[in-house]
DNA sequence: TACTAAATTGTAATCATTACAATTTAACAC
DNA sequence: GTGTTAAATTGTAATGATTACAATTTAGTA
């Protein structure tokens, strides 16, 4: 059975071919898109598709933890396949977010507050390697 | 001379009569305030204030690095007077934002990617300790 | 194959933030 | 103190991401 048509089965998440291809984008594109790329670049190859549905389909994948929603830069949301706790860098410069493999050791640390925790984040921001590069 | 005046003055920011009120509402206020929030309350006392004041301000002083802005909600910004790394907490029910006061021992770490680092954000969400009581 | 709840679609509305032009003012020189 | 000027404030209009909603279509099941 096809990939992605297991993953939502197993979520009991209706199987539709909207769903499909959000979800096969995000899984093979890790450029931490905004909405509107995903609904861009999708709509060539699916032009009755419409951006309220790309909102959709994306509401409900993060609903069920198969991806995330990333708050890092501020102005619009942008989403990660959910493949494991990372960290993330925002370049200001050119606005590329790039994973971060490293674990919060703070974790457990976390429980003493009493709060229920759902979602780490962690955000690093300043100017990415190659942009450093390129501006002297 | 005033607290205030003398942070604007360190920084070498104009002093104007909004730019202190903001800093003081900030620091006074550790709620983690929307600039709306932080409009709606000064409006009151200053009926002059516009809320692109408020907005212009907030972002003089985020430069400087005396407050921080926060994306945590993802819906809009936050402030926070810049009191050392610590982290967020955001409550997905009643939408407040908490300190948390964990340094991160990643930062040394971070060094290795080679991106130049400005900010670093640990947001953590969930239910806070209070709406899990009342929600049972 | 028919049924039904749920998903998709397109349009319109919302709301935080930014752009901009006119007015006012803080800081500085005299 | 007064005059000058660049910068700040103000109000309105524009932008842009996201959400609301109603009509249509469809996935999953009997």
């Amino acid at each position: 059975m096809d990939k992605y048509v297991k993953i939502l089965k197993n979520n009991h998440i209706k199987i539709t071919p909207q769903r499909l291809v959000v979800l096969e984008y995000l899984d093979k594109n890790c450029t931490h898109p905004t909405a509107d790329e995903i609904y861009s670049y999708l709509k060539k190859k699916n032009p009755s598709l419409s951006k309220t549905t790309v909102y959709n389909a994306l509401e409900t994948l993060s609903k069920h933890r198969i991806i995330q929603s990333l708050t890092i830069s501020g102005s619009e949301l942008r989403y990660d396949i959910d493949h494991g706790m990372h960290h993330h860098f925002y370049c200001k410069i050119c606005g590329n977010v790039i994973d971060i493999e490293l674990k919060c050791p703070n974790i457990e640390k976390m429980k003493q507050f009493g709060h229920k925790i759902d979602e780490i984040h962690g955000y690093i921001k300043g100017i990415c390697k190659n942009c450093l590069k390129r501006e002297g």
